[in-house]
DNA sequence: TAAAAATACTCCATAGGTATTTTAT
DNA sequence: ATAAAATACCTATGGAGTATTTTTA
């Protein structure tokens, strides 16, 4: 037997369900089935309690959960442990990142560090915060980014960026003027003229902006909620209505010119994004080639202000 | 990564070859080199120093090598355990026995064993007594069947068979008319006469023949020496010379009249026959399964008196 | 009735085999 | 020179996919 197979066990007892599990392992339901019958019929053991929804362990499953975790988790270690003898870098890294963070902003991180590690099987997934410390959770991510990252219990954090947050507004908006020549801030009274482009409310960055726009006594008009960046985006560029938006995120879009993005006046916050991991399990040179990659990016700095550095700086001006 | 490779890669290691690990797990050289060749490259870490033979680990092969060995522990341990939370009986079972106790005699355990239990994958493999040892310390094989067996250190031993030696002559023999009618045995002295088909002088089973007829002061002439009773058995059978033998190892020839096995006086003597396992694990459901079956076949006694049993005189009669 | 798991097939990657070449003693 | 490991090439099994049919709530 593999120790995929184990994986894919364990990743079922711990949704339990098979979709969910084959989900959170990029594989078809139909695989994950089999998976689980085959072992069962190699064992001669009923592992899972089909009768049932959500699905249970059976007794002699609950037995063989626990021991795979404690197999799997060993055998991370190992490899690891001895992968960390050379200076080589591979293997398999899985990243879990909030959908908030932009396809457009992570999909450069990715190709650069497949492109300089080729020999690494990466993968990216963009879930909702919750799922992200789940998936860090029940090892099914190596890696997971977030917004306000917890750092405790089982989760360590490694601070990021702190996002400024900028108004996004199509080219030919009322606004879009103030963006070229000189860079005078939008007053956020403005935005009550606006027809905005939201986050849905259960996300914690909503939450984050809605507190903001409450201080400031703003209510702008909600004309549609998307639950990622990327929706939000295009619906601006599609000139539905404006939006706010982390600056990394819309980066390319404002330099292509598809976007015009405006810096706010009174934004007195940004949004910190973490890297988290399981406290007490030591990252692999992969997963610490890729968390380098990423603190050394000079984006985050350039955005907020004018002293672009390729690293060092990361660390002092991100709360921790 | 499976399992299978672990268990090939710390083979590799025990054996200090690719060769013998190939033959240990009876499969091709070729397969353990490129299941060896393919775990490193997807560790990208060299285990083995190939440049020297016999081959060494490198560092990060020493460590791997623990590491695999652990969890491949832990992994059989896990399995037995929830194997034995049911009755079905399968899963694998690797046995070694000594080339002396005669394929013949195993044989006809193995069929009824795989008929009874078709759902486990088993494997008999008959060497010298060191491999047989050797296989079960490096968990190359769950059970092994010895004479004299050690019941110390990492080993345990289950009694089995008082094996009575006979003495074989093929059919015609001047000898042969004594087995028929009365059952008067024949005279060590007799033997003096005799050309031997005789075991290799460093099994364990010619010293002790070899003991026992210095004791009786007979020296036969040694016409042949092999390493097993297969062999032994048919050069008898060409009537090359006669041979001491044991009695269960020869049933089947005198049944089907091939050979004709005689009493033999003043034998004061029985070879003790066991089944030796790892002591501080757990046999597996099939294991045990083999080891009953074993235990409850009647030849042994019938062999020796008149009081054929199926059952519970084994433990009594045999000495632990 | 709708969502989820099992099943029937198809496809491909990889474990394993044989034959041969290269390497180490 | 010889034994052993690597390599080239082939085959078959099992992992994974899609489409469809049971199940369970």
């Amino acid at each position: 037997m593999s120790f995929r197979t184990a994986e894919l066990f364990c990743a079922v007892a711990d949704c339990r369900s098979f979709s969910r599990a084959a989900d959170a392992n990029g594989i078809s339901q139909s695989s994950v089935s089999q998976a689980v019958a085959h072992l069962e019929r190699a064992l001669g053991v009923t592992l899972i309690d089909r009768r049932t929804r959500p699905l249970t362990l059976t007794a002699a499953g609950q037995t063989y959960y626990e021991g795979c975790r404690d197999l799997l988790d060993r055998f991370r270690e190992l490899n690891d442990s001895v992968q960390r003898l050379t200076t080589k870098v591979c293997g398999r890294l899985r990243v879990a990142a909030i959908y908030s963070i932009g396809l457009q902003q992570m999909d450069g991180f990715v190709h650069d560090f497949s492109e300089s590690h080729p020999e690494v099987d990466l993968r990216v997934d963009y879930l909702h915060p919750e799922e992200v410390y789940d998936r860090v959770a029940t090892d099914a991510a190596d890696i997971g980014i977030v917004s306000f990252p917890k750092d405790s219990g089982d989760f360590a954090a490694i601070p990021w960026q702190q996002q400024p947050f900028v108004l996004v507004v199509p080219p030919g908006h009322r606004l879009a003027g103030l963006a070229s020549g000189n860079y005078s801030a939008v007053p956020v009274s403005e935005l009550s003229r606006e027809e905005l482009v939201h986050f849905t409310p259960e996300l914690p960055v909503r939450r984050r902006l809605d507190q903001w726009l409450k201080e400031k006594k703003v209510t702008p008009r909600v004309i549609h909620e998307f639950d990622n960046v990327e929706q939000i985006r295009r619906a601006v560029e599609d000139s539905v209505g404006v939006a706010l938006l982390p600056a990394p995120a819309v980066e390319r879009s404002v330099e292509t010119g598809t976007l015009i993005s405006l810096e706010l006046a009174d934004v007195d916050w940004t949004r910190p994004l973490g890297i988290i991991h399981k406290r007490h399990r030591a990252l692999s040179n992969a997963a610490n080639r890729f968390v380098e990659m990423l603190r050394d990016d000079p984006h985050w700095s350039r955005m907020r202000g004018h002293t672009p550095q390729t690293t060092g700086l990361s660390t002092d001006t991100v709360n921790r």
